[in-house]
DNA sequence: ACGGGCAGAGTAAGCGCTTACCGTTATCGA
DNA sequence: TCGATAACGGTAAGCGCTTACTCTGCCCGT
């Protein structure tokens, strides 16, 4: 009952290879890793045996050998705040994490690495533990925003390679984002300055996120410079989902309070609960109220009217994450500790603009 | 200049854990294992030694050792036939492979596994050298539609567990959709039969996807069952993505050629640019031409009018097929050749029907 | 009081690969 | 023709972990 037909039912391993093409595994291995060129007649003899077989070689093995996995964990936060309806699923598609991650994978794809995927949620009793267990399966880790303290991130950034997306930088992790504040003062300024609205709120994000705090800042700082009141506070709290630009407009509306001409949310996603909910009640948008995202996330396009916002290099984010890790990776030295990429203002309806652009995949076309 | 500081800049080993904990290495793995427990004393003493020390065990000699590494791996198409403006980012993001994503992480996370994610694009040469990186680096795969020929996916199919969505079936993998021909026949009948459409037609897909295969066929059968003629063939041949949608439609105006009085696109993205199109030119919908789509992706909530489609299980789709590879992986033999799950009907505003259904996170509310 | 039994802990043998090191053979110059 | 030289290719030593096997010392029964 041991090898039923013949064959030995075993992993095939560099061995079987070896003996198959009558070469010792060194050789197979020199073929395989294409160094120092092993004579054409060998090289074939390798190969052929190597496609005969299906042979794969064990990433395991290799990673211990060459002390390289050639894979980078990426870790970000799933944003559903229900743990109930878990699987309720196809909620908002997380949108911002995906594009980001699709530009690390660009990045990754150029050096032959590939991408160990996870995500923490707000339950998460010990993200550690998660993030120990891609840490020990990869060559450096990339973490999105939210998705551990800044002592956890320290400590682990001591032991492995750590780039943070809009996170706090430590002195053993790099910081890659976008310019916050940039983006967010020219956004307040069109506002202000170019419609000339005379009241304007704030509806925040995570108020410990350092994305949240660095929008919020550039906010005031230009209504104060203006000369107008900021509205802010426990009212305009949100959370970066729908639902959370959403609760904030309908308990506004519910006790009868005013609202402002203008709504700057602190990403796309607060803005679509948001205008959702003023349309709801009959307020149009931007007629009444402009309101205003953060990101440029691809549904921003299809919202009516389309939405004004401030446009992050969200894909390149990614790749730079990568690229900047890489060079920590192959002992180039660690780069700066903070690698800052531009915004810009993408001009469409909902701010009061007379602008609607083609979607995407319009332009694309004969 | 070897060691600047005293401490050993060598990668951290069990050894070292040992050596601190005045423990053989054999006592450390046992506690970080949980095997038939040492002694209490001892435990702690070694788990102090790990704090101490932020040991993080090498993910790869484990991985050697145990013959498992707990990682599956997860191909995906990615849907971007520009290889122009690859950085022009932002394009449609593609939802339905992170949603079925989301779920394969689901019930990985609960085997205490991660996900190796790779891409293949159109102009992919060799996807097979992609795949065989990922599959030497993961204990089984999971491919989603499109990733690799069915020859291809026979292949690796033999060398490692594989798990295809809405592939082929082949000998030696299993595959994991939902049943495609039961939903389009439903939906069709809502447009024949309830609305009583007198002409319909059916924009494709990726011709050569098993998914666009079902789900033509099943439309064809019901449109004959009902009598009338389908509208179909090379004129109606889109490739799952807007752009397709749009091309088609646009064709179909500038040669003056009549419109059905509904369309059933082989999926959401298809629909979204149908729809955008249509309303570019005037044409209502659904008054004038009622359309369909496939998948409920979340965006197909924010169509004007909301998109009536066919609803697939897709975040469960992903945990299925991650359930089902695991089972491979831990030998408990090769379930069935295929798992087939439930699709439903989704009525919006498009077919026709009175109906507007309110955003996701508008029910979550209090 | 002595040997059997047992629990806790150590030793060492791999897991499948890469590669430094070295033996072998062919090649070339004198 | 013979030794020097290079080019191939084989042998074996790890990479950092798990675990079978073994050893030590202790507790117990008789």
């Amino acid at each position: 009952m041991e090898t039923p037909d013949g064959g030995p039912p075993r992993t095939l391993t560099i061995y079987d290879v070896a003996r198959r093409a009558g070469v010792s595994i060194a050789s197979v291995s020199r073929v395989l890793n294409g160094r120092n060129s092993p004579r054409p007649e060998t090289r074939e003899r390798v190969l052929a045996a190597v496609r005969e077989l299906g042979f794969v070689p064990d990433g395991a093995a290799r990673a211990l050998s060459n002390r390289l996995k050639e894979v980078v964990g990426v870790v970000f936060r799933r944003t559903s705040d229900m743990p109930d309806d878990a699987f309720s699923d196809e909620e908002e598609s997380l949108l911002f994490a995906d594009v980001i991650n699709r530009g690390i994978e660009a990045g990754a794809r150029t050096r032959g690495f590939d991408l160990l995927m996870s995500t923490v949620d707000v339950f998460d009793h010990s993200p550690h533990a998660r993030i120990t267990s891609i840490a020990g399966k990869s060559d450096g880790l990339i973490l999105h925003d939210q998705v551990l303290s800044p002592v956890g991130i320290v400590r682990v950034a001591q032991r492995t390679p750590v780039v943070t997306l809009a996170g706090t930088p430590t002195p053993s992790s790099v910081n890659v984002r976008s310019d916050n504040a940039a983006g967010m003062r020219e956004l307040t300024k069109h506002l202000l300055v170019d419609h000339g609205y005379p009241t304007v709120a704030y509806l925040a994000g995570h108020v410990d996120s350092p994305d949240n705090v660095a929008r919020a800042e550039a906010f005031e700082v230009v209504v104060g410079e203006i000369g107008i009141e900021a509205w802010t506070g426990e009212l305009w709290r949100g959370n970066y989902m729908a639902a959370g630009g959403a609760k904030v407009i309908r308990d506004i509306l519910h006790r009868n309070l005013p609202l402002p001409r203008a709504i700057v949310c602190a990403n796309d996603q607060t803005a679509i609960g948001v205008m959702y909910t003023l349309a709801k009640h009959g307020i149009r948008v931007p007629q009444d109220v402009a309101v205003t995202g953060f990101d440029d996330i691809p549904v921003a396009r299809h919202l009516h009217p389309q939405l004004t916002t401030c446009r992050q290099p969200i894909q390149k984010l990614g790749a730079t994450a990568f690229d900047v890790l890489y060079s920590m990776i192959s002992g180039e030295g660690k780069p700066d500790t903070e690698v800052v990429l531009p915004t810009s203002l993408v001009i469409r309806g909902s701010c009061g603009c007379q602008v609607e652009s083609a979607p995407p995949w319009e332009a694309s076309l004969g």
